[in-house]
DNA sequence: CGCCAGGTGGGAT
DNA sequence: ATCCCACATGGC
């Protein structure tokens, strides 16, 4: 049993699973001229509320609340505003923890309004300051939303790589997305974006299909390179 | 039915 | 620092 490298493991994952093209909203990530095109103002808003929604939740639930906003055109931020916390937590409620995320959802609509006053760029640092927003929904917002090349670590990746023997089972966040983001230091910025945005997709196909709560080892492709340490 | 889902903040130790 | 728990709905 050969561990791979991180670049070997993309490989492989690319491989066994065809592109994943996320984020899973329409069109958002079809290629134009061989790049990603720039996202608008309510696309990235819509991506920023999933990655709060999805916190700890299966991104289907999450779909359903994106619809109910959208039904209601509330995908902006000046108008999401106006509604109150109720009445915000009821078109959510599919997400589960909807009084909870609607909390969150509008400290994030402060931050943004905060922001423009001042006219503060989005970064970690202070997308991390937002009541609700831990480390992992602002790599997804930075990623997903804004392209920047940060790494999403989430539960998955912490399974994979710790069943693999890649990493300390209970490696924290900041040192497995150090150990990515480390991996593929050697590409452009815009090669990276693309590369951590498929490969976290990867991670979590697989998790999907083999690498479950209960894993299917026997059938998985990368049976012949992992520690299996359930 | 029971288990699990692309986490986070707060409080106790 | 590090554990433990509340938060909640929907799909399988």
């Amino acid at each position: 049993m050969d561990l791979p490298t991180l670049p070997e493991l993309y490989k492989n994952l690319f491989k066994a699973y065809s592109p994943q093209g996320w984020w899973p909203i329409q069109g958002v990530y079809e290629k134009h001229n061989n790049h990603i095109r720039v996202l608008t103002e309510k696309e990235r808003f819509e991506i920023c509320l999933g990655a709060i929604l999805t916190q700890n939740t299966a991104w289907k639930n999450v779909e359903k609340s994106l619809a109910a906003l959208q039904k209601h055109d509330l995908l902006d931020p000046q108008k999401l505003e106006r509604r109150d916390m109720q009445k915000l937590a009821l078109l959510i409620r599919s997400s589960g923890y909807h009084n909870q995320k609607a909390k969150k959802i509008r400290a994030f609509l402060d931050f943004l309004k905060n922001k423009k006053s001042i006219s503060q760029p989005i970064t970690r640092e202070n997308l991390l300051s937002v009541w609700g927003i831990g480390p992992e929904t602002a790599d997804s917002i930075l990623l997903y939303a804004y392209h920047q090349p940060v790494f999403v670590v989430d539960a998955y990746t912490k399974r994979i790589l710790g069943r693999m023997g890649l990493v300390e089972k209970d490696a924290d966040y900041e040192l497995v997305r150090s150990l990515l983001e480390s991996a593929f230091a050697s590409k452009t910025e815009q090669e990276k974006v693309k590369i951590f945005n498929e490969f976290h997709a990867l991670f979590v196909e697989h998790a999907k299909q083999y690498c479950r709560t209960k894993p299917l080892c026997e059938q998985c492709p990368l049976n012949t390179s992992c520690a299996k340490r359930i």
